[in-house]
Parts: C-alpha cells; structure tokens; sequence
DNA sequence: ATATTTGCAAAGGCTTTGCAACCCC
DNA sequence: GGGGTTGCAAAGCCTTTGCAAATAT
C-alpha cells in the first residue's frame, strides 16, 4: 500500500468514516490519472464495478466535507481531485481548444497578492479558485 | 432612456439580434440590484411577467455569445451580470457565511500577475475568474 | 414579407432522496 | 450488534428542444 493510500485511510478514520467498496472505488478514480482532475461522470464509469451511481455521490460529498478530495471549478462545469492535504495547492490553465489542463506550479507571489485583495475589501479569506482559460502552445500555432 | 440602455440596443444591433420583450426584460433584470451578479432563478421570476422560462434561457445563451452578459462562477453555482463592456473587469468576494457579495475594484498588479502565469505556463490567456470566499467583517466579528 | 424569436409542453441530464438490506468496526 | 453505508427506484431540479404561432425590421 502505498503513502498517498495509507494517508487516505488515515484521514477516514481521523473523520469517522468507513472504509466501504465505493470508497475506495472513488478514491482510486481520483489517484490515477497523474493528479488531474475528473469528472463526476468519469468518476461514476470508472467506479461502475463497484459502485452505484447514487453512492457516488454521497461518496464525493462525505468526501468533499472531510476535505479529501475537492471540486474545481472549470468554466461551467466542475472536477474533481485529490485535496491540498494530498497534493499541494495549485492552479490550472485549461485550454479552450483542445481541453488540455495544465496544472501552474506554486506561485506565492500570487497566493499573496489574493490574500491581500481580500484583506483590503474587508474579508477573511477562506479559500479561492482561479479559473484560467486560454489556448496552449499547441492550439495557439494554428 | 439612459445610456447603458442606450449602449445595450447599440450592441444588439451590432450583432443583429431583434429587440424584443423577453431581451428587454432581461436586460432589465441585469441592470437592477447596481450590477451584483444574479442568478438565473432571480433572472427567471424577475421577468416572469414578460418571458416564459424557456425563453430567459435561449435569451442569456444569445447575449452570453454577443458578450453583452457574461457567466461568473460562485462556488458551485453561477451568477449572470453584464458584460466587461457594460462595467470595468472585475471580481468577486463572497461571504460564505452571509452570502454578501463584494465587488473588488481593480488590481491591475493581479491583473498582471495571472497573465504573467498563463504565459509562463505556455498559455496565451483569453480570459479568467477568481472566485475567493471567506467571512465578510461582520461576519468574522461573531 | 420573411427571418427571427417566442411560448408551450415535453423530454433530457444530472443530482438527490426514501427505504430496506448490507457491511464495517 | 448496531450505526453508518449502500443499492435501487423514484422523484426533483435545472436546462434544452421541437414546433406552430407571434413578432421585429
């Protein structure tokens, strides 16, 4: 068993929550794959052995509450991945052409920069997404 | 008839979208509420005496194509509001308690520094949306 | 006049829910 | 053993679509 599934487990207990089939099921969905996010629809034909569709879901949201896994948010649709407990927090540029995501490495200068702006509106920040879209290398010489 | 008004007929026109009563209402319904970000049940009752649902929805997709009104992503829902043309490029800080709507002015460094990363990342950015929550002061002070 | 747009009603897709059976600790 | 979870089937939303009637220019 590898660290990233010994973890996974961990956080299960630590959140009261069994260790069932569909559980595992979304959780090696979410694992392969390299860490890009996924679909809701990719997740339930992944996991359609082993899981009912409606288990899914549940799946996901006692999941999302624990902070396992959480749901970006690209366009008008929503992924989803593995959380910042399992990767560290980043950013994704998505490709308007051809759907290619690109995962940014750190950026602390902007990680600050966000912070600030709330600060300075008279917030405190809980979380943030950026939401980028343009066209890769690829598309971009056509 | 006031200049936005003014500007939102020139606009149809230069698309050759027909002036009609549903566009009118929503419009309308945009264009109330100083330009907080509404959504497409609000958009739905606010113009229920001049526009059948079906035809709120075929309305926000021509005006969505025109880029007369633009989709902004809050969480897990969206939120409809007049294009960048109509009011300067912005964003949005959401209570995640109350639910109060923050409309950040601008930033040109953070402007510049999410393009800066697109283009790092190989991308040439055609747009974006930052979507920060966190606790409004209120808020935060109970 | 005619191409566009609408209203209505029906269907589609995704997500949630009630409940009995099942499984994990 | 008992509470948390699941599968199934049904229902709920939100959104889209086909088509004839109405409207805009």
């Amino acid at each position: 068993m590898d660290n990233l599934t010994e973890f996974y487990i961990s956080e299960l207990k630590k959140h009261r929550l069994s260790n069932t089939k569909p559980r595992r099921a979304v959780f090696s969905a979410l694992s392969t794959n390299g860490h890009l996010p996924v679909t809701m629809q990719e997740i339930i034909s992944l996991t359609s052995q082993h899981a009912d569709r409606s288990s899914v879901y549940r799946v996901v949201h006692s999941l999302e509450k624990a902070e396992i896994i959480k749901r970006i948010h690209i366009g008008w649709k929503y992924k989803l991945e593995l959380s910042d407990k399992f990767f560290k927090h980043h950013h994704h540029i998505t490709c308007i052409n051809c759907g290619y995501v690109h995962v940014t490495h750190d950026d602390d200068k902007l990680e600050r920069e966000i912070k600030a702006l709330a600060t300075k509106c008279g917030f405190t920040m809980t979380n943030h997404q950026i939401d980028i879209k343009g066209l890769c290398k690829t598309c971009a010489n056509r």
